[in-house]
RNA sequence: UGGGACGUAGGCAAGUGGUAAGCCACCUGGUUUUGGUCCAGGCACUCGCAGGUUCGAAUCCUGCCGUCCCAGCCA
């Protein structure tokens, strides 16, 4: 059997196992009727003029996971027809956040620029046929000579120059003679048809601008209609999945292909891309709010970009997961970030490590323990996971909890520490509260304890229940540590949802970022690693800062919260009110 | 009153003429040394609306309504 049968059979089994979505079912049709000789071959295709965000993975996701699933390959192009917008950084940052994801292009990385001579070569094809032509008419003209959506537009007066005056001119374009917007390459379609893009679209423009590739070898550039079918067929993509706003882009995209003599004709599937709810995903609006300083830069930890989220704590397997899950289709969709904050805790449960961190510390002296005392407790590193091990923490006769686990006057379903009251110190002693001590204001400033010497570990003989448990860490062996709380960049679920005269911005969280020094965490934190990623009990999933750390002293990002039944019950009792 | 698409639960989304999957969210209960996890259960008498065809319609037909996209020498 040889390589192509082989494949041929390998997408057989594929195109029964997949057909989850509108695109792998025609995928799947096309494998097994045979056509493109049951090659998948697909393509991400980024502009390299801003950073990836959560609506590139979902692009990403699909077309590298039908390439997957089809056992076929997908290609990294980027799409670099315009230098006055595009920068080589953003391709670095682009190729690392895609292999980040954890897909490999392979050999498949290309740059539309590669293709610049093939092109040219296609226009002046596509002029000797007599299906394109160079135009005099002024920008403006243009726009005026288009039409509208209800009218149609009329020819310009240059449309049926001689191939020969076409050729003369279209070279002189590329030599360099004719200044920008003096003339630009059009094809010659119908400029009375109700879609818009086969008015005569433009193909090459004039730019007097070097490209980060090609350096000033040229001077005219094609546009994006023009480049991305030649440059598909080049390639031999058999699919060219983009989205929705490109439907109408079809038929360009068709006729270029059956005017020329391409190597095969893609076929374009357009879907829908992905809008989270809280947040931007438009390049505009994240742009805004990096120059105004809303958020100190693309990888913020509250951008929705995959530098951002990536230095926030995501894995690249949660947002794979979230990208499966949403599905693929062509309906408008806006999905809850919830499922997204959902498929990261499903994640991270599995393979953060526990740890205690007290965030805002309530000192507890516990009276009946010895002063000079020291003693290790063990616990779990994580109870999902029995081979992540156990660990010693020290305890001692002063203590932090958190502020919040203690309540002079609890209220009902409260069943954490208050005057008289008993509760756990997770895997260490049961304690009781005899005494309160506050501040000349009135506030809770320390709590006298007293603790069972016979619950150690957290258990008690005499079968003896308490309902709370909390986390803690021994005073003496603390260390401090700078914690980052993050939450939604935007209140309102649609960012959009405004009153007159404001814009977007008015929906700024002001709490999307709550810093809190001095939190209380168990010794061995001390020496986290940057990237690391830990359970803080009780709390959420943190992960150690990747820029604002330093040695011995790390700064955690807050990923996600834990769920908070607790904070629900309170939430809805107010509401009640 | 141009063209292209899309309307199934609060949010995604299956469904392709045989009597509404699944996930998130939400609500109940159980387990629990994380108010986490996990487990069990609930959550669309109905598919934008109105007619029609059919023994039978979310699926087919007709009409209507609503939403989105398109007038860059951006992608």
């Amino acid at each position: 059997m040889d390589i192509r049968e082989q494949e041929a059979r390998n997408n057989q089994n594929f195109s029964q196992e997949y057909t989850s979505d509108f695109i792998r079912e025609i995928i799947s049709r096309d494998v097994q009727e045979g056509k493109n000789d049951g090659r998948v071959v697909t393509r991400f295709p980024p502009e390299p003029n801003g950073y990836l965000h959560i609506g590139h993975a979902k692009s990403i996701v699909l077309n590298f996971g039908v390439a997957e699933d089809f056992g076929g390959r997908c290609h990294l192009r980027f799409d670099d027809t315009n230098p006055e917008k595009e920068e080589v950084e953003y391709i670095e940052s682009i190729k690392e956040d895609v292999r980040w994801l954890g897909y490999d292009w392979g050999e498949h990385l290309y740059y539309a620029s590669d293709y610049f001579d093939r092109l040219y070569e296609f226009a002046e094809e596509l002029i000797i046929k007599g299906k394109a032509y160079v135009d005099n008419l002024s920008q403006e003209q243009i726009r005026e000579y288009r039409g509208t959506l209800t009218e149609p537009g009329r020819e310009s007066p240059f449309r049926n120059r001689t191939v020969e005056e076409n050729l003369e001119l279209f070279r002189k374009m590329r030599a360099g003679e004719f200044d920008e917007g003096e003339c630009v390459l059009r094809a010659k379609i119908d400029m009375s048809s109700p879609n818009l893009n086969m008015r005569d679209p433009t193909i090459y423009r004039i730019k007097k601008v070097p490209h980060h590739r090609t350096g000033d070898k040229w001077c005219i550039y094609p546009m994006y209609d023009f480049t991305h079918c030649l440059s598909d067929s080049l390639e031999g993509i058999t699919h060219s999945l983009c989205t929705l706003e490109f439907e109408d882009h079809r038929p360009l995209y068709d006729w270029f292909l059956d005017q020329l003599d391409v190597p095969c004709h893609p076929q374009q599937i357009e879907f829908a891309r992905l809008e989270l709810t809280h947040t931007v995903l438009s390049k505009r609006k994240l742009m805004e709010l990096v120059r105004g300083g809303y958020v100190t830069g693309w990888n913020d930890p509250r951008m929705p970009t995959l530098s951002g989220m990536r230095r926030r704590g995501f894995t690249p397997e949660a947002i794979r997961d979230f990208c499966k899950r949403i599905g693929v289709a062509k309906s408008k969709s806006i999905v809850d970030i919830a499922l997204l904050e959902y498929c990261l805790r499903e994640d991270l449960n599995r393979r953060a490590p526990r740890s205690m961190v007290v965030l805002e510390p309530l000192k507890v002296v516990i009276e009946n323990y010895p002063e000079d005392k020291e003693e290790e407790v063990e616990s779990e590193n994580n109870p999902e996971d029995p081979s992540m091990g156990t660990r010693k923490l020290p305890f001692s006769k002063v203590i932090y909890i958190e502020k919040d686990d203690f309540r002079e006057n609890p209220p009902p379903k409260y069943y954490r520490l208050a005057p008289g009251r008993e509760v756990r110190l997770k895997h260490a002693y049961y304690i009781k509260c005899t005494d309160v001590i506050k501040d000349e204001k009135g506030e809770v400033i320390e709590l006298r304890c007293t603790y069972d010497p016979e619950t150690r570990g957290g258990w008690s003989a005499d079968g003896r229940k308490v309902k709370g448990t909390s986390h803690w860490v021994s005073a003496r062996h603390a260390v401090d540590v700078e914690v980052r709380l993050y939450d939604h960049l935007f209140t309102r679920a649609d960012p959009d949802d405004i009153e007159d005269g404001e814009d977007f911005k008015a929906n700024i969280n002001p709490k999307s970022l709550k810093i809190l020094k001095g939190c209380k965490a168990e010794p061995a934190l001390e020496n986290a690693r940057s990237g690391e990623i830990f359970q803080f009990l009780r709390q959420g999933y943190f992960c150690v800062d990747s820029e604002d750390s330093k040695e011995g002293a790390p700064v955690f990002n807050r990923t996600v919260s834990l769920k908070d039944t607790w904070a629900k019950i309170e939430r809805s009792k107010k509401k009640a009110r």
